[in-house]
RNA sequence: GGCGAGAUGGCUCAACUGGCUAGAGCGUCCGGUUCAUACCCGGGAGGUUGCGAGUUCAAGUCUCGCUCUCGCUACCA
């Protein structure tokens, strides 16, 4: 049998994800499911991913052990993958002890054959990033990334020669456009990395413990991508030594890896040289999907707007969620998600048109013929199109999943649907009823809609599992062979419906939805409080920042501050965020340069009064020279305020 | 600033290598129907396909310029 191996990201158990996050697994298992029922031999792997210093700090504050900390996490991930009903076959967790040991193995092995070698880091070492920065890559002095502070650091370290694979992988993307997908990412990864040249990766760290130890040098542990992207392999029994399992033979490469568009860089560049590393072969394809975004906002919870896959399914029924999400998200913009669009999507589609449509042939079928149904060949002209399109679906809907046109697929399943519907109308069932002679033509109408349902529910089955057996099992029938499906009258004649068909999805009031929203967005921004000790008497907002290490006084006393009156100001031309101000500093003038022109235009810095760091060493930006910086205030949505004299001040005046 | 993507009726999106009066769904209006979850079916209105040129028998689709949005990236004293 033809294998299918897919993978998706696996998931960084700092935190509860969203439902933005789950998009990927419910995509990941309708192609899982749909290749299953296309006989492809699947496997499908998913996981977590629990190394690195972000996790080591967030277990300290919880008073917890690293290892305690994220068996709480992966339970909670394993939980939702379980809750959306995803089919996956093997859940890997990076602290498993066979991927560690493999980790540690392919490290040793890639440093032996002399494509990781030892040297030294230095620079500024983001943490929530787990990034080094060159100083001139800092932003304002903090991480370019998140904006966050950074504190200085050196360590030995060992790196990856990257370059030393470049050319063999922009020939391979190159050869294989359909390597990276969609299209606009591959040429992201081109122009911004492997055109310019490769930098050597990093791929140690000192600064932390919670990671896979270098087995031949302790004080480093991996890093923390060379240790999850080497999940795809050891999940399936790669060995560095050349004993890999029966298993990995037969699964790799990977014909898919689905993750999102902001790690596309890791998969298409570092994952793929550390698979030429290792002399294994590249996997087969890595689409990069969007994101789905909450009315066009990213979700955050202070703004008490996120929306958990938990409180959806709460709400709506775990394949209202799937049905949504698949429907709804685009091939290669973000989406969105909103509630008012859920529920217009759940009360059109799932409860008038399939839900509906199954409950009145159900009712029918009872109606007429005790719940019976029997074909009697008493064809008509209309049936014929019915029949092509159900019989024509299946083949839509495998283009359609085989160019992962997700929205596209399901759409074609709904649309048989709305045929059915469309076919009542047509024959009018209700009329056929009142004549004795016409009887017959009845039964052979209900036969119809009643296969037509039947193949529809199949193919259902990827998107909405449940559903799909529900519908089958009121139908009293059974799942087909795909093959089968693009074959109309398979249906067991004589077969009884059942006498009281189930309600598939009650439509809901949007009101009634809206109130508890509310309640569920009331308890986010609750917690969201409590968990960063917001007192509800404060109304003000606080913000938290790592703090430094203290300095003396004569650390203190070799900065210079003084107040600097802003004469002219004007925006550095080629640049986004600079402004060039001339700074009037006693009797001198200074040009400075600041990145603050998206919350202060050129025009209202003129006048203004600021707090001046003066002896700071000139540097150039942007090609123009500056001399100095001035001080602001930051929140923690980086918008930025000048700190200007309390009272009136003369420019110079020092601030001490 | 560099590179890339996009801009289509009120909303969410289609339209393969240029080819018939630019399509769906939702919403809206009108009509039909009653088996069904106030549902379903039909029909109408609504787009000078961001703006301006050009190539062509033919352009949403190709070329150039402009405006705006987004992504990646650089700069960020």
């Amino acid at each position: 049998m033809d294998k299918y191996y897919l993978t998706t990201a696996i998931a960084y158990t700092s935190g509860t994800p969203h439902i933005g996050n789950s998009y990927e697994i419910v995509m990941a298992d309708a192609v899982a499911r749909f290749k299953r029922q296309q006989g492809r031999a699947v496997f499908f792997q998913t996981g977590t991913d629990e190394h690195g210093q972000k996790i080591e700090e967030k277990a300290a504050a919880a008073g917890i052990s690293p290892k305690e900390f994220v068996d709480g996490v992966a339970k909670t991930i394993q939980d939702i993958c379980d809750s959306l009903n995803i089919s996956y076959d093997k859940f890997i967790r990076t602290t498993d002890d066979y991927h560690e040991k493999q980790v540690q193995k392919i490290f040793k092995k890639l440093y032996e054959q002399g494509d990781i070698y030892k040297g030294a880091y230095e620079g500024m070492y983001c943490t929530p990033c787990e990034s080094f920065w060159t100083e001139s890559q800092l932003a304002e002095g903090k991480c370019p990334d998140c904006g966050r502070e950074v504190q200085p650091a050196k360590e030995e370290a060992y790196f990856f020669k990257m370059n030393k694979y470049a050319d063999r992988l922009i020939e391979h993307i190159n050869t294989h456009p359909e390597f990276i997908q969609p299209v606009s990412r591959k040429n992201e990864m081109m122009n911004n990395f492997l055109l310019p040249g490769l930098q050597d990766l990093c791929v140690s760290r000192t600064s932390f413990k919670w990671g896979i130890p270098v087995d031949f040098d302790n004080n480093h542990v991996v890093y923390v991508w060379l240790d999850a992207l080497t999940n795809y392999i050891t999940g399936v029994g790669y060995d560095a030594d050349g004993n890999s399992s029966e298993q990995y033979k037969k699964l790799w490469p990977a014909d898919l890896h689905l993750i999102g568009k902001d790690i596309v860089r890791f998969h298409t560049i570092y994952w793929p040289i550390f698979l030429m590393a290792l002399g294994e072969p590249l996997p087969k394809q890595v689409f990069g999907h969007p994101w789905l975004l909450q009315g066009g906002e990213k979700m955050s919870k202070s703004r008490g707007n996120v929306i958990y896959a938990e409180d959806l399914i709460g709400l709506f029924g775990v394949d209202a969620v799937r049905y949504f999400v698949l429907h709804e998200m685009p091939y290669d913009n973000d989406g969105t998600i909103t509630w008012d669009l859920v529920i217009e999507r759940f009360n059109s589609d799932l409860a008038n048109i399939l839900g509906n449509l199954v409950n009145r042939t159900i009712s029918m079928s009872n109606k007429y013929f005790g719940g019976i149904v029997e074909s009697t060949g008493v064809i008509e002209e209309v049936d014929a199109d019915l029949k092509a399109v159900v019989t024509g679906a299946r083949d839509k809907v495998a283009e359609k999943m085989e160019a992962l046109k997700m929205a596209d697929a399901v759409g074609e399943v709904l649309a048989l649907f709305r045929r059915c519907n469309k076919y009542i109308d047509e024959t009018e069932p209700w009329v056929l009823a009142k004549d004795e002679a016409t009887l017959p033509r009845l039964k052979e109408v209900m036969y119809n809609l009643t296969e037509s349902i039947c193949i529809g529910a199949n193919l259902l089955s990827s998107f909405m599992p449940e559903t799909s057996e529900k519908i089958l099992a009121q139908l009293n029938s059974e799942a087909r062979a795909f093959e089968s499906l693009a074959q109309f009258g398979l249906y067991e004649n004589g077969t009884r419906v059942t006498e009281k068909p189930e309600i598939l999805f009650a439509r809901k009031d949007t009101a009634e939805i809206m109130e508890k929203v509310e309640a569920i967005q009331a308890a986010q921004r609750a917690e969201y409080e409590r968990e960063n000790g917001i007192v509800e008497a404060e109304e003000e907002a606080v913000v938290d920042i790592p703090v430094k290490p203290e300095i003396s006084y004569e650390d203190f006393d070799k900065l210079q501050f003084r107040v600097g009156k802003i004469i002219k100001c004007e925006e550095v031309p080629k640049s986004k965020k600079l402004l060039c101000s001339q700074v009037k500093i006693g009797s001198e003038v200074r040009q400075i340069v600041s990145g603050i022109k998206q919350h202060y235009s050129a025009e209202e810095m003129v006048g203004k009064k600021v707090m001046v760091l003066t002896n700071l060493k000139p540097a150039t930006l942007a090609g123009v020279l500056s001399e100095g910086m001035l001080l602001c205030a930051e929140d923690a949505e980086g918008n930025l305020a000048l700190l200007t004299p309390e009272k009136e001040m003369p420019a110079g005046a020092e601030i001490c």
